[in-house]
Parts: C-alpha cells; structure tokens; sequence
DNA sequence: TAGATTGTTAATCGATTAACAATC
DNA sequence: TAGATTGTTAATCGATTAACAATC
C-alpha cells in the first residue's frame, strides 16, 4: 500500500476545510492561520494542523498557509482536481430537486444521466439530463465508466438499485433514501438523511422547556 | 441538570436506531436483538447495548427487545412522540423540492411556512405551504412558537438568515447552505452538504484506478 | 434446566488537545 | 532581531470493543 491511511473522520472534514478556503479565495485573502480557519469552523487550531499533517506540509511559520495553493492541495488529495461523471437513479420529486441542484455540476460532479423505471418518464428530460430505463443502467456505466452514484429512489427500492449500481462497477454511492445499505469493501456509502439529523436536535429541544 | 450527560455521537445513532425498528414494526417482528440490529446497521452488538444504556434498560436477557416497545422510548427519548412545528426560509429550487419533501410531515416535522424576499413568491404557494414575507417572520416564530427552522437559501444570506433565526428564538437549525454557522449555546445546527460528501467519497477513489 | 441475550465493567483503541521546538 | 505560527510529540480525553455475570 503506498498511501499512509489516514483516519476517515480526517478525510471526512477536508471537503469543509475546502469551503472555507474558496470563500477566503473569493474573498480576496492571500494567507490564513489555522488559528483563523478555526475559529470560521468552530474547531480548535490544532486539530486543523494535526489534520493536514497527515497529508504533508502546507504552510509556513510564522506566516501561516498561503490560501490557494493550500486550496490547490486538498482539492489534489480529495481527488477533485477533475471532473466525476455521475448517473442518479430515481426521477421522483427528489429526483427532480437533484438535477436542478447546480452545486454538483459547480463543483465538478456532473450527472450524466437519470435512471427511472417509470415507462412515462422515460425518454424525457429532467433538468439538463435525459431519463433512461433502468434496464440500461449497467450498459450506461460501462459505456462511461461511471464510479458515482445518486440514490433517490423510494426506500423500498433502495436496496435493490444499490446492488445493481455495484455490480455494474459504482464505487461510491450517494444515498439519499432512509435505509442502511451493506456493501462490500471498496464500495463507499454517504447517507443524506434530513429527518434523521432533525430528530438528532429534538433531542436537546426538552431541556429549554423544562 | 437533572438530565446525565449523553454523548452526542451517540444521540446522533438515535434516529438510525428508531429508523430500523420502523422497519421490523413494517415487516411484523415482535422482538429483535442488538446482535441483529448492528448486523442491520452494520455497527456491533456491543455498541448498539451501550448505546442504549445510556437511556436505561429495554429488553430482557435471553430474549431481545421488543420492537414496538424499544421504538417508542426512543420516540419519547428523541422527543418525536409530538408534532413540531418548522419553517423553511428560501424558497428557490432546493426549497421548493424540500416543500414537497412528504417525510417531514410522516415524520412529525410540519412546516408552516415558506420565508422569501422576492416579492413575486410572496404570496404564493409552494406545496401546501405559503410564501410569506422574510419581514414578517419574527412575528410569526413568536405567534407560532417555532422552535425549528430549515434554512435554504443561497450561501450568501444564510449567517445573517440564521443570526435573525436566532433572534426571534429559533433553536435548531437545519442548514443546506455550505456555510458554517457561529452560534451561541442553546443553538444546535445540523448541515446538509452532499457536495461534501461526494468528495469525501472521491478521496478514496484513486487507490483502486492506481 | 439449558440456551440465549442483556446490561455493565474493564481493557483497548483512537481522536483531540496542549505544549513547544523549529523556523519563517 | 522579535513576533508569529507551523508541524509534531506527548498527554489527555473519549469512544468502542470484548468479556462475562446476571437472568429471562
């Protein structure tokens, strides 16, 4: 192996890290602090150092990191410095939502192509991108060779999608119905589960109350 | 405080708990147990126990958890044995797909109303939900007790949209901006970033294509 | 009773923080 | 040079896991 493995909670927080270094980039800045980017994050200095040294060194003492190239170095690391080819299957009203939403294509992941099973919905569009059948869902991501995808189908169908996307060679799945999925290793699975995070902060509502 | 201090992370599994026990209930089980629920989840059996003891005792040595009993203490644990009352502020694309989102509603969370300051929306309807004024949403957190609020709204606008948020009483937050919110104590904010998360999965990408 | 599974304790593992030498 | 900030080490803190007595 010749990547030193890096905790995946670390990975996890580089992309916000990417954020605010594009905003500072966009605001005009040419150099930060961890001491800065932490106080933006609302994390401690040393743990944004700890983070990045995993990965090499980035800045400089005394002065602190030059804002885009240190941008220009996680955007390498994360492996967004390209452009992803996505398909989505579900063309539901998330579905929709999903191909409206520009932040992907902005930001380097562009949806080729929408997969449903609705014979009415197939062969139209959706945003920008054609609706196909999901019987040539599997000629599609080899023909592309698509490693990405976007689960919105209804939860039931969830399953079922995530094991066909795999077969077919999807390496990372963005889901987005409220259902676990077990994957083989070397698949990754993010979940987007809105319900579930409101949940989490009804939790702390009582104590106000009380 | 009479409340022992629960780990976040582990309130944070909560609602994956309680959303697999759904399941069960649907599928017509009376009793589960730890070991099947972490294999369900993928997590082990000896967290999903800790977890839980942290609340108090659930289930019977020998035999498991009762499904129906398990879910809803964990309802009432999470406070979502009730209806709570949301609004959304923002209502371009992503609010518009989040309006018809219907697992707010099945799950408890309602929301009232719609916030925007484009005069032409004002008024309007975007799923059953109005469209009112921003101007007008201090008066109507305070006349409707809201304690929830789903910010939608372009980057731009969402710290000062959560800073009025705030102001008129608002306590958690769920924020589809991809902006980090500074917030007193007492506040909780939970963010969706599927950006974020895609490239948290594109890191690992490159290890298999090498 | 014998088998199964909980709740809990102690051990292990991993992540965060504090502190500081190095150095720009 | 003096001041500032990095990268890194060691200490601390917290979370997960393993193991098992209790008991249904």
């Amino acid at each position: 192996m010749r990547k030193k493995i890096v905790p995946d909670i670390v990975v996890g927080r580089l992309p916000i890290y990417l954020r605010v270094l594009n905003y500072l980039i966009a605001e005009g800045r040419q150099i930060t602090s961890s001491q800065e980017l932490g106080d933006r994050l609302g994390i401690s200095s040393a743990q944004i150092r700890k983070d990045l040294s995993h990965f090499g060194e980035f800045g400089k003492q005394g002065t602190g990191y030059n804002v885009v190239f240190l941008r220009d170095q996680l955007k390498e690391i994360l492996n967004v410095d390209r452009i992803w080819k996505m398909i989505m299957v579900g063309a539901g009203d998330l579905g929709h939502a999903l191909a409206n939403y520009h932040r992907f294509a902005s930001s380097g992941f562009e949806i080729m192509a929408i997969f449903d099973n609705d014979p009415d919905k197939v062969g139209t569009k959706m945003g920008e991108q054609p609706i196909y059948d999901v019987a040539d869902m599997d000629q599609f991501i080899e023909d592309n060779e698509i490693k990405m995808a976007v689960i919105a189908v209804p939860t039931v169908a969830a399953r079922d999608v995530a094991a066909k996307l795999i077969e077919c060679g999807v390496t990372s799945i963005l889901n987005y119905a409220p259902v676990t999925l077990t994957v083989p290793i070397g698949v990754r699975v993010q979940y987007i589960d809105p319900v579930a995070r409101l949940q989490h902060m009804t939790y702390y509502q009582n104590e106000e109350t009380e």
